[in-house]
DNA sequence: TATTATGATGTAAAGATTACAACATGGATG
DNA sequence: CATCCATGTTGTAATCTTTACATCATAATA
């Protein structure tokens, strides 16, 4: 644990807005100015091996970051961007697949919104 | 609809794999060799405005193609890369999200499939 | 036929991620 | 303490994927 990997997890586990990886680089550049992106990537891969974070691609562009590792769903509004958590309440992992070892489990949904739903 | 988008949406309607852009540019271009991958870029956007495909992002790189769009799972295998359909059984959409205007669904699992698994 | 609209093509650019070499750091060893 | 060694960071370049755009082809329309 360096002070650049405690300073991602701190910012993933601070904010739950799925940042990305060019947002978490702004923000901590600000404190430290010779942090690299690199570096953001490289600590990105180490806590996902270490189960920490994890990463979600949902809609296009960047991969977006998350520090909760606990089972649940994400909104993804086509209109602002922005992703949403939800609880997974009668969603269970299918038992229908012999054979196959799963490790990582998300469920997707895409749509608008209720704030941009609104503004129409 | 062009010989172009027809021959796109036949491939993938043929084969349900998932592939990806590069894939069926390789495969489509044998027939027609002046096709551009601009072209099933642009058709796949098409294609996919018309309700027709859905582009699913899951694991690294490439965007894949799945011509099926009825509501099921995707099982993402971390070292063959290939991606295999299940069935959503007891999954149903989140009735928690009021204001939400849901317009696409999707469950990831990501692990290791049966075939790789057996050869540990 | 001339016009026009739409789509296809090829190249260039943009955007996101990875590879890699050089540098920094901090602990172990003598 | 001085040296060595392992690991992590940094900056740049390269790669990979996707998009932008100008040009060409095609077919329908007037
Ligand atoms: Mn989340
Ligand atoms: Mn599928
Ligand atoms: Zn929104
Ligand atoms: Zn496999």
């Amino acid at each position: 644990m360096t002070p650049q990997r405690i300073g991602v997890y701190r910012y993933l586990l601070e904010n739950r807005t799925h940042p990305t990886v060019e947002t978490v680089y702004q923000a901590l550049k600000a404190d430290s100015p010779s942090l690299s992106k690199t570096t953001i990537y490289n600590t990105v891969d180490t806590l996902t091996d270490a189960g920490l974070i994890r990463v979600i691609r949902v809609g296009e562009g960047e991969a977006r970051l998350d520090g909760e590792i606990i089972d649940h769903g994400h909104f993804f509004c086509r209109v602002c961007g922005n992703v949403y958590d939800f609880d997974l309440d009668n969603c269970h992992l299918p038992q229908s697949l012999p054979g196959f070892r799963m490790e990582g489990f998300d469920v997707h949904v895409a749509g608008v919104c209720a704030a941009c739903a609104e503004k129409d």
